[in-house]
DNA sequence: TGAACCCATCAAATATTCTTGATCCATCTT
DNA sequence: AAGATGGATCAAGAATATTTGATGGGTTCA
């Protein structure tokens, strides 16, 4: 069984993993004000097509954006539950390394 | 001339790769409660000293530890100011995300 | 139905990251 | 000074990730 501290981690790293790239930053930048289509999003960012559909699943995959279809078109958007989800996370970080203790073993 | 938009995303996908890996949020996790040296992070984590110290290495290089000799040993902790960064990026996220609009370009 | 359009997926080449063992450097001890 | 200890760094191989161009699937429109 893996233990959901395991799980936990490998989550968060997924999602941190799909932030880790300029490209991706690039577009999740573009989707702050609103849903775009693929289209609209090769335009902005001026870098081929298949190369965005590569990263738009790794976002996708990773839970920080969703998509749906109309027509012809399929507009990608962010999934605010999942950045509610990421800064969850960075906040338990920091809201235990705020008070440094004496040496206490907690990891193993 | 790099726009400081271009080197804020730089910043930030070197964060995110740092924290993408989950030997490397172990080691984190590991440094919650308070700083430790390199050898009792080993022993914790069982894992190869040089393997151990090549991610410290990155944590360091993104600005989310910090370290101090002391004799033989180096210790390494958090550093509050960087998660707090962290924490205000993810923020700077969520905030625009929340009130969607209608079509607005504002990437390119 | 067929052509045009939007987009995902695949395969191959390239680039980057990670692991491992060896080596080196600094500090402490004797 | 010599040995032992704590860690960083290097080189080489293994594993992943990324880019690119080609192909294919679904949708619209004539």
């Amino acid at each position: 069984m893996v233990s959901s501290k395991t799980k936990d981690l490998e989550r968060a790293s997924r999602m941190f993993h799909a932030l880790a790239d300029e490209t991706r930053l690039q577009i999740i930048d573009c989707l702050l004000e609103s849903e775009q289509c693929v289209c609209d999003l090769t335009d902005f960012l001026h870098i081929g097509q298949s190369r965005l559909s590569f990263h738009l699943k790794i976002l996708k995959d990773a839970g920080i954006l969703k998509d749906r279809r109309e027509g012809r078109w399929i507009y990608y958007s962010l999934d605010p539950d999942t950045i509610e989800e990421l800064q969850e996370f960075v906040g338990a970080i920091k809201g235990r390394s705020r008070r440094l203790r004496a040496t206490s073993r907690s990891c193993d």
